[in-house]
DNA sequence: GTTGATGCAAATCATTTGCATATTC
DNA sequence: GAATATGCAAATGATTTGCATCAAC
C-alpha cells in the first residue's frame, strides 16, 4: 500500500524506532486483504514475500505497530489475535456465531451509546475497535425465533 | 452462596450432568467476592478450600457452567479469562486503563445499541456480556484534555 | 561505529487432553 | 454396576524472551 509508506516511515522515524525491510512486509500484509487479518494469515503472507522472517519478528513488528497506533489490534474469539491497518473513521465489527462470517459496521451507533456512557457514568470509552458476536439476519432466519 | 444451590443443582441434573463437591466449592467460588472473577483468583479460592483440587478440574467446571448458563464468560484483556455468575438482567462492565477500576453498567445504553445494529444491520448481537475499555472520570481529571 | 532489529531456540502462560482411578446416580 | 467426573501428567497453541549476529542510521 504504496499511499501508506511516507506516512508509516515518518512515524516510526518520529517516535525513534527503524523502517526495516521486514516491517514494509509486515505492514503490506496487515493491508493485503480486508478488515481484520489474524496472526497466523499475517505470518503466512509475509513468508510468502520472504522465507527468511520469523514469527518472533511479526509479533513484534505488530506490537510496535499498534504501540504507535499505525495498527490497530482485535481479539476475535479465535484464539489468535487479528490485526488491521488504522483508517481515520473508527469502526467496529460483526462476527456471526452461526456462519462465521464479519461484516464492518460503522461508528455511529456506538458513539451515540458511548456517549451515553459517559454523560451517566463519566467513564470516557476508548474501545476503538469493538468485536461483538451475533447472529447475522441469514442465520437468524435459518435458526428461527 | 445458599440460595443458588437449589437452582444450580437442578440445572446440572436437567442437563443431564453430576452434582460433585468439587463443581459446589467452585461455584463458590466464582459467587465469592463482587463482578468476574479471573480464573486463576477462583482456583486460588478453590484451593483454600480443598487442596487437592486441580486446575482442570476448575477449567472444566468453569466450562460447563458456561454451557448451562449458570456463568457467564468474560476476556478482560488481561491474558486470563473472568467468570461471574449469571445475573436475571445482562449488565456490562467498563474497565479502566489508568486506575485498572472496574465498574458495572445495566444494559440500557447497550441495549439502544444493539437494536440500532439489528434495524440497520440485521445482525442480532448475543454479546451478553461486554467489556468497555477506556478512562473512568477520576483518570480523566487526572490526565487533563 | 553505535544502537536497535532480526533469527533462532528455548521459555512462558493459559488452556486442553488422555488415561487410570474414584465418585455419583 | 454403569456412566461420569476427577487428578495427574503430558500436550498444545499463542505469544514472549535471551542472546549472538546483522542491518540501519
Amino acid at each position: 500500500m504504496t499511499h501508506h509508506r511516507m506516512r508509516w516511515e515518518e512515524r516510526l522515524w518520529a517516535t525513534g524506532h527503524r523502517v526495516t525491510r521486514q516491517r514494509s512486509l509486515i505492514l503490506d500484509a496487515v493491508c493485503a486483504g480486508e478488515g481484520h487479518t489474524p496472526l497466523g494469515e499475517i505470518y503466512a503472507r509475509v513468508r510468502r514475500a520472504d522465507r527468511s522472517i520469523d514469527r518472533s519478528t511479526v509479533y513484534r513488528a505488530l506490537r510496535l505497530f499498534v504501540e504507535v497506533g499505525l495498527v490497530v489490534a482485535a481479539d476475535t474469539g479465535s484464539g489468535e489475535t487479528s490485526y488491521e491497518i488504522k483508517k481515520p473513521r473508527p469502526h467496529h465489527h460483526l462476527v456471526c456465531r452461526g456462519c462465521g462470517g464479519e461484516q464492518e459496521i460503522g461508528d455511529d451507533a456506538t458513539a451515540a451509546m458511548f456517549d451515553e456512557v459517559r454523560r451517566r457514568h463519566g467513564f470516557e470509552i476508548a474501545t476503538d475497535h469493538l468485536v461483538l458476536f451475533g447472529l447475522c439476519e441469514a442465520c437468524r432466519c435459518r435458526a428461527g425465533p
